[in-house]
DNA sequence: ATTGCGCATGCAACCGGGTTGCATTTGCGG
DNA sequence: CCGCAAATGCAACCCGGTTGCATGCGCAAT
């Protein structure tokens, strides 16, 4: 399992210190395995994905709460797919996530970051308030499409 | 909110015998509070709405399958909003819903249609086919953002 | 090194949206 | 008017997500 330098456990650890808070071994494994996940990851992939490292399993409960921890420290963001599952992924710093492409999948939900022009936002009503702005295209990723469905 | 010519009794009838189906009292009613509501509507509020009419109540699961058979028959729409609960609208067809722009609230989780132009479709990577394209702003509406928070 | 505070964790129960199985009713064509 | 398939109602169920509470532990002050 490679850790590239934006997923090495002193970036981790530096970045969960610099919003002041304190470093449990929950907070590392999850936003680890988020940094280390090519996409939008499901509360299930995830605990999926840290059951099969070493350590202890962490509970249900405790995850939902590091993750929502993580979006409101600004680490991580929230969003649900198609399917109504909230999905979670890492703030990578250097990457311009306040306006991108979202891919979504109408067969597995899996989610996809594009690399497309944001485009302009569009003027609003009066009294309306911007705060984002998402694109979704909505499809089927080569796996499905292949797996016809 | 116009009850014109799309969501006259007959209209919604006819609609229903053009997809082969036959007319019951719940996909009448159903339909019509899709398509007199000014925009998306989650499960709950269109059982709200046809509790209110002096019919018997709609059941809860009755109201789902609904909902779905009008969905697969291309006379509603199905999306989760923010909150990851779904939301429904009517197919109109005298409205281009292909590509247009929605806005979501995340205050009131409401959903409510732009007009504003429809961004060009990005090119996907080769092997993702394209089924649709949404465009969601993020924000409050002007009760929200007047409630403050 | 020790202590102590308070946040983080684990556990269990709970909640609400959504689904499934099955018996009964009903639209509608014959 | 009959009969059958489709639609409905009911109850139980599933699953993602949340809450309450007691315990554990990071971390800083001592």
């Amino acid at each position: 399992m490679k850790s590239q330098a934006t997923s090495s456990l002193p970036a981790i650890q530096s970045a969960l210190r610099a919003v002041g808070a304190r470093v449990t071994p929950a907070r590392v494994r999850v936003l680890g395995a988020l940094r280390a996940a090519p996409g939008a990851q499901s509360h299930a992939e995830i605990e999926e994905a840290l059951a099969q490292e070493a350590h202890p399993a962490i509970d249900r409960v405790t995850l939902y709460r590091v993750l929502d921890w993580l979006c409101t420290a600004g680490l991580a963001h929230k969003a649900a797919d198609a399917r109504g599952v909230f999905r979670f992924s890492a703030a990578q710093p250097n990457v311009e996530h306040a306006a991108h492409v979202h891919f979504r999948c109408t067969g597995c939900g899996g989610v996809f970051c594009l690399k497309a022009p944001p485009p302009p936002a569009p003027k609003l009503p009066r009294g309306f308030r911007l705060a984002g702005m998402a694109v979704d295209i909505r499809g089927e990723c080569p796996r499905c499409v292949r797996s016809h469905s």
